[in-house]
DNA sequence: CGGGCCCCTTACCACTTGGTAGGGAATCGC
DNA sequence: GCGATTCCCTACCAAGTGGTAAGGGGCCCG
């Protein structure tokens, strides 16, 4: 679903097929054999460019971890300070999981799986913007444009999680709702409107017509 | 840790040690060995009581569901109507997949490992009640409580993942905080602030002394 | 032409998996 | 006392696991 061409490279058809496997299935589930299967070649030659089954793992891990860190300071540089951008942010952000369930579905699963590997990333790698994000917030409270209960920190955790799970389960919890209208952009939507309904305030006096501009 | 006691009853001493590692290992990780070495007996004894490895899975869900069936109407018949229900339903549901995070990783992993299966399960457990709270969240709309833009269902929705997903990694998400004052305390208040910021109007005229009345 | 290297194969390995067969010990009803 | 039932053990199994060993075919560089 994710890739259209078998790709030429074999070693990142491997990955590929890996990355959706290990999401859908879970590490344990997802033997050797069945990777090989998929990507149509022997186990044999899927142990040939990974020397074992947890470097395919590390090496799955990596990809998205690369991808993450390359996107997100992108990302976070075009943030100056408006809510305008706060919209561009969360949106890169939730097209990115969109984009690819899996992503948010591996990252789940390895949280689970291996919650210390995880909480060492999450300390090294991910506490410095989340700071960052942070004191954005801190300031904007300070300037009066967020509500001023906001935990900035949790804040943006539990607006991240809310990403991740809502991508990586809209295929199941399609069945929770009524049938009918596009329910992932249902998803997306009201998405962004708890995170902005949550942060900022209701649009004080001045500061008005400030709001909603285009945006480039 | 969700249980001191060896239990008298193996069956039920069986099904607790599962419970916990599959929500730990998953599903596909967990050997009947393994469950069985930590119960303190033999693979053999475990198959005596539940036929095979899936019956065991069955057996583990059903007692989650089993629980949140007979919780949820309980709490859900405690709200009313007021914004302070919405606290107290709202506190049940966190309390309860908090008292154990093996709840929430256990539907998460369960949601991700068998969609088809949770698929069922929520369109035929989940759905009557959702639509329940989604039609008070709706009369509480156009009675002018609650934000006009709210897609009650969606909303819904999104607060229990972000109840479930919040608990169930909580001890990851440590990681990514700055150290100090109890985490947990503050994913929960964040939390509910998030929820109730994102649904109710910031007190209009009327209905200010209403709202926040002590709390123990 | 020939050696070396890369990519992948077949063949095989020790080990673990979920599951079966059958029997033994304790307990219960009679 | 005695059969039946419940509970759990030892012993075993076929199938599949991750991983190793060894070698073959294509290809580049001399």
């Amino acid at each position: 679903m994710v890739s259209a061409a078998p790709a030429p490279d074999p070693r990142a058809h491997i990955l590929d097929v890996a990355t959706r496997l290990f999401a859908a299935r879970g590490f344990g589930d997802t033997s050797l054999q069945l990777i090989a299967d998929e990507v149509g070649v022997t186990k044999q030659a899927v142990l040939h460019h990974f020397s074992s089954k947890e470097a395919l793992r590390q090496a799955v891990i990596d990809v998205i971890l690369d991808h993450w860190r390359d996107v997100l300071p992108r990302v976070l540089l075009a943030a100056a300070a408006s809510e305008d951008r706060f919209d561009a942010v969360l949106g890169e952000l939730y097209r990115f999981f969109a984009a690819d369930p899996d992503r948010g579905r591996l990252l789940v699963r390895e949280s689970f799986d291996r919650p210390a590997e995880v909480k060492r990333v999450l300390a090294e790698s991910v506490r410095p913007w989340l700071d960052a994000v942070a004191s954005y917030i801190t300031r904007g409270r300070e300037a009066g444009h967020h509500h001023a209960d906001v935990d900035p920190e949790v804040y943006v955790l539990h607006v991240m999680q809310l990403v991740i799970t809502a991508t990586a389960s809209a295929s199941v919890l399609d069945a929770a709702i009524a049938p009918g209208s596009d329910a992932r952009a249902r998803y997306e939507r009201e998405l962004m409107r708890i995170a902005r309904a949550s942060l900022f305030k209701p649009a004080t006096h001045h500061e008005r017509g400030k709001r909603r501009r285009g945006e480039p």
